[in-house]
DNA sequence: ATTGGGCATGTCACCGGTGTCATTCACGGG
DNA sequence: CCCGTGAATGACACCGGTGACATGCCCAAT
């Protein structure tokens, strides 16, 4: 080459092969300098069978969630040389599974789902293939990793923060029917029911899209009920905001009326009227911890021996609960 | 090969070539169908020197103006085959450089940038080695196409509607100033106030990060001022939350003791208090249009001849300048 | 002086497709 | 009956790197 020497040496000079002379090194990395000489990762990724590359797999990129994630996931992925796919699943079934093969034909060396509503069988398969890590959802059969909140903590949370005001009518919004995290969080509702000896009633749960429109939909089916909710737990912020949209619009007062709980905390439930108690979820550092998890199995050194990370969330108390009203502890006029 | 016939045949079944007799394709699908056989992007691109991928270059997911354009190119480019590269420049120009070029050497098609912030000689650069499309930003030459919104008219309606409510004192809380998108949004605010017949105050002008901090930053210049703006308009809407926030911590009330004019109508703005009046940006169409724009200079058929696609701006009314104060155009009660 | 071992470097095939051109074959016209 | 023509198909090199292995060389041990 323009160096005096062998493409297989270019080739370890710049994989930083140790059986290089200095001088030699010195005088390549000079020549690769000069012409600006770039490895083309197709024909490395051919020969090696790696791309450097990740996919992701979300939901919804227009609900405030997943930007948080996906700034989490690039922060970690991108300073170590590796770059993310990002596709959106429009919180479809079927779109997720087509992603998923997408990015299995396009070679990634590893993928991260986060808010998976995939089949349990089609994400066995895929684990098996390569390494996957799960972002709040779990598989059987120690095959994928999972980085979560502990949506069944957050979901006792909120139902025991509203239980605990003196609601004992407590609606559930939930979100899709497939999603685990949905779940997680009806089981936790059931605990704090149970804790304080309430029946269940299957009533008050009902699902819908989690996004405003749908909070919106699923709020209007439980005021409609005979005997409506006095309070309404919501998978998410936007479903929550959905809700308070829609008691708003009937004339009702949040949370005079009826108190709601959201989940995730985005900005908007901070800056929402009236501003949203929610559960919050660490939802950079899920990305985060995601992709250190998933560039530790592909470094192979020590694949982690912990299958799952848990994170916790926390209960955010502003005044959607109306939790003021009786405890004092957060005057009206603390908007922030 | 398992089908009885040349690997070419088989490319050319794939590739849908017409010289293939019917049989022969039928037989070659049959066996590829069972197969799962999936062509190699990666060898694919080696050979033939593209990658059906484009590179999406945006300053910072976490701001929603950019999910909404996201969504509108990857809903435009999944469909016909095109992945989409992602990549945050997290508002950092020589971030957007090394992205940009890392970019290139990943061999994407084509290119989307959007909040461009880098110099104008290295986009330049850039378009002429492959197809480029910026969003809210232009290149002189003829080299790069563009789609925006007309942010020059954007700004003049924005500052047009505070004049019209009869302030006389109206702060600027620019964006970046590299930000070509901030700096016409100030020309159409020169020109409102030239229309006016108002002198232009430099000391109304302020630049900080396009975020909710940074607006709070900017605002308490402004508002530090020795004689203080009444109005305020600002970049995009996150820097105008951030001084809502900013003016209410100092006791002041939005509209009464100064009015706020967002830009972007992102979700937020629509449910912060007051409701924030602000110009409304097609974000999801610019995305969508630009992409569309790509594809058709990938496909080579018909290069558009208009170099620049301009979206319009629109002045969407709330509270946040207390139009209904005066005009009672809308009810203090209409929330939404 | 010979030999063996380790290091630096090169050779060559191969990753999995596609472009170019050659080959084969059927068919119709002279 | 022969030949020209065009359609179907294949052979082969190549895209730009890397893995496996070979080679050449220097030096220390014998």
């Amino acid at each position: 080459m323009a160096a005096g020497v062998s493409a297989k040496t270019v080739s370890r000079v710049v994989n930083t092969d140790p059986h290089v002379s200095p001088a030699t090194r010195a005088r390549v990395q000079e020549v690769v300098a000069r012409l600006g000489y770039r490895p083309n990762p197709l024909a490395r990724g051919l020969a090696t069978r790696k791309t450097r590359s990740i996919g992701l797999v979300i939901a919804d990129i227009s609900n405030p969630f997943f930007p948080e994630v996906v700034r989490g996931v690039e922060d970690e992925a991108t300073p170590r040389g590796y770059h993310v796919i990002l596709l959106d699943t429009d919180e479809d079934r079927s779109k997720e599974v087509r992603s998923i093969e997408f990015l299995l034909t396009e070679h990634v060396d590893g993928l991260i789902v986060c808010g998976s509503r995939a089949p349990r069988s089609i994400l066995l398969d895929v684990a098996r293939r390569l390494p996957l890590v799960l972002i709040n959802r779990t598989l059987p059969g120690q095959i994928a990793w999972t980085v979560m909140t502990d949506n069944y903590v957050g979901g006792r949370q909120a139902t025991s923060h509203l239980l605990s005001l003196g609601h004992r009518r407590i609606g559930y919004l939930g979100g899709p029917g497939f999603s685990q995290a949905s779940r997680d969080r009806l089981h936790g509702y059931r605990a704090a029911l149970k804790h304080y000896g309430l029946p269940y009633d299957p009533q008050l749960i009902a699902i819908g899209r989690p996004d405003i429109s749908g909070g919106g939909d699923v709020a209007a089916r439980l005021i409609g009920l005979h005997e409506p909710p006095t309070a309404l737990f919501s998978y998410d912020d936007l479903m929550a905001i959905g809700a308070v949209e829609e008691i708003t619009r009937r004339g009702l007062r949040v949370p005079e009326d009826a108190a709601v709980v959201g989940f995730d905390d985005i900005e908007l439930a901070k800056f929402a009227t009236p501003p949203l108690t929610t559960i919050s979820q660490p939802k950079y550092r899920l990305g985060r911890e995601a992709t250190r998890l998933l560039l530790a199995l592909l470094s192979e050194e020590h694949a982690p021996w912990r299958r799952t990370l848990v994170l916790a969330p926390t209960l955010i108390v502003r005044t959607s609960c109306g939790a003021w009203l009786r405890t004092r502890t957060e005057p009206a006029a603390a908007t922030r």
